[in-house]
DNA sequence: CTGTTAGCGCGTTCAC
DNA sequence: GTGAACGCGCTAACAG
């Protein structure tokens, strides 16, 4: 391993003026920058990121917190992880992927150790004890996901927009009676954001364009999924007399079973696969936050995720959080302070809000098709065969 | 940020006895040790990675090479990048992931920046740039895929087994004629390992088994594949006499048209929703190298790929190549040597096969089921619904 | 201006 | 248990 000193032996110069060609920081004759760069080319010279690190503190390295579930995995998170990859080399960083089955531990240990110069988490809850921690280490941080009081950038799809938009769309198809499966009863329970939001969504555009709009919570379990979804679906499943309070499933407006829905607005999609098997073929479905180039909906109107807008933007608001805590040091901090001290606001004016990058919804795929009769077993989906997307 | 020296001071001692506490390379009196980490504690220290890294060239982190086509997205690397962090992790390894979009740059970048110590090479093709490259830096490195002649460690599925394995399945449960789904005709002309071996399987299985097997090349284009899918299928498409030569899909044995296939081996799965939607329900269809826990294809025979073992494979392969260039190094190496020495087998015996792990198939899902009529459009795809997977 | 010298950043490790 | 050299590159201060 060649170091600086090789190249300036063999070069004929000093060490600093090889990192000064390297830098590009100070003016060096055309004849000496020659030579030197010809060393370095002849040792295949690189400089050593530790030692740049120990003088510079900047790593260029952004760490990366994957949410992970022990049992599960979840396609989305994959798809991030190598997005905002490559938005970040796009800034000059590399990304070391921490998947935080250890909590905050890894995170924790990155920042303190110095081994990235901010972080990016992805899939952010409310009051996610990752924020606090990085917030307590001054580790800048951008997020994944809407995150309203946590003083930190962030960017998300509009989850009520799209959901509302979808249902508009419905609705200007000419459907009068729509099923909107919200995320999961557990999401909703835990008060997660995305969730809310698109229920929000739902009962705006309700209001709005006067569609009578079924909510019906998702579960993680397909089975309880699938009598949720029939019994709005006015299916199968008749028994169980009205007399019987069901908690679950509640109608979003007063609710008068004036016939069977004919659309169906999916927010919860790790079942959809499920889903669209067991659904009739008249139903118009339409996905909200669909994964692009998603194979198993490419012939159905949807709202894709914006995963690259979203890991553009990510990589974006992390690599400006990292300048501007890097940026505001005129003078030399003053000594060592006890430890936890790094929360005070020191931006230069009063508290700025952080920014934050709201994604608008688009609809993608074909058009929303209008409302059809249920034909009992007959035509197979149509155009769902082997033709290339239009 | 606290320093050694800080925590030295705060318990009276000198910095290298802290050092040692942490390292626990030297025996430290129960006193002074406790009063180190009291002062380590109180202070919230934690030693810096890139001095520690300066000093004993070792970062501990392993970079991982994803494979990146520009417009498109495989989720089964995301996977694989998640999976492989897990598993390094365990050995006390971060990760660093390196989308190569610019080819052998990246890691060149990382390698001989010192970044990291290893590197994971994902889907690895034959006469891979990047094998070549990272072996003239002499960079410790595993490969997610089978290498038979670059002398790598790798770890693999077996795929020559398991395209055998899901034909003599099919053969068993009944049925005598079987269209096998190759991969690509790209990745065939490219000569891809995985391609190939699975080509072997197929026709090893149908030799052994005496079943008429049918090979189709698959295409990228769903509208390509879907014909020579059909044609091979028996199906519609009927016209284009025999007498044109249609060069693509070979029959595996002598042609003869003994009558429609009943099942479908398909390797080539990413247009795998397309294909189901598109092929008959009667027809026993069997995924090789489906992603586990894949919704899609829960209610099918299939044999998956085995992301886990794989993942764990190769982190522990690149974990003990790591630790085998670090280790053999007794004397120190002589003077700087010329650019590109580091090729010669420096191993202590003669030059040791590389370990590898070609993990066998193995079926999952329900039974392969048995042959059957084509009913024409009446009972739709059998317990596909809403059920949780027994 | 162009190039050099010197000290720093921080943890590790050998010799006393 | 301690002192000091060391790993490597950056950069302020200084010399030509």
């Amino acid at each position: 391993m060649a170091t600086i000193k090789d190249v300036a032996e063999r070069a004929g110069v000093a060490p600093s003026t090889v990192s000064y060609v390297l830098s590009g920081s100070r003016k060096i004759s055309e004849d000496t920058r020659r030579a030197v760069r010809a060393a370095i080319d002849e040792l295949g010279y690189h400089p050593r990121a530790s030692a740049r690190t120990l003088r510079s503190a900047r790593t260029d390295v952004i760490a990366l917190a994957v949410p992970r579930v022990p049992g599960e995995y979840r396609a989305v998170d994959g798809r991030f992880a190598i997005d905002i990859t490559d938005a970040a080399r796009g800034h000059g960083y590399d990304v070391l992927l921490m998947t935080d089955l250890d909590g905050v531990g890894g995170l924790r240990r990155v920042a303190r150790s110095g081994l990235a110069d901010g972080a990016v988490l992805m899939a952010v809850e409310e009051d996610d004890p990752r924020i606090a921690a990085l917030r307590e280490l001054g580790f800048p941080t951008a997020l994944l996901g809407h995150d309203d009081h946590a003083a930190l950038p962030w960017t998300d799809l509009d989850w009520e927009a799209a959901v509302a938009l979808a249902v508009r769309e419905a609705a200007a198809a000419g459907h009068r009676r729509v099923v909107f499966l919200a995320s999961a009863e557990h999401e909703i329970d835990a008060r997660r954001g995305y969730a809310l939001r698109g229920l929000d969504g739902a009962r705006q555009a309700a209001a709005e364009t006067g569609t009578e709009v079924r909510v019906v919570e998702s579960h993680r379990e397909p089975a309880v999924l699938g009598r949720r979804l029939r019994e709005a679906l006015g299916y199968p499943c008749p028994s169980t007399g009205s007399g019987v309070p069901g908690p679950r499933p509640s109608a979003g407006s007063s609710a008068t079973p004036s016939g069977a829905p004919t659309a169906l607005v999916a927010q919860h999609l790790t079942l959809l696969p499920h889903i669209l098997d067991a659904v009739p073929g008249h139903l118009a479905v339409i996905p909200v936050g669909s994964l692009p180039d998603d194979l198993g909906v490419r012939n159905l109107p949807r709202i894709d995720l914006p995963v690259a807008e979203m890991s553009t933007a990510v990589a974006r608001l992390a690599v400006e959080a990292i300048t501007a805590a890097a940026g505001p040091r005129p003078a030399a901090a003053g000594g060592a302070a006890a430890p936890g001290t790094a929360n005070a606001p020191t931006g230069s004016a009063l508290t700025t809000e952080p920014p934050h990058h709201l994604i608008p919804p688009r609809m993608s795929g074909p058009a929303v098709a209008p409302p059809r009769a249920p034909k009992p077993d007959s035509e197979p989906e149509p155009d769902s065969g082997l033709e290339p997307d239009p």
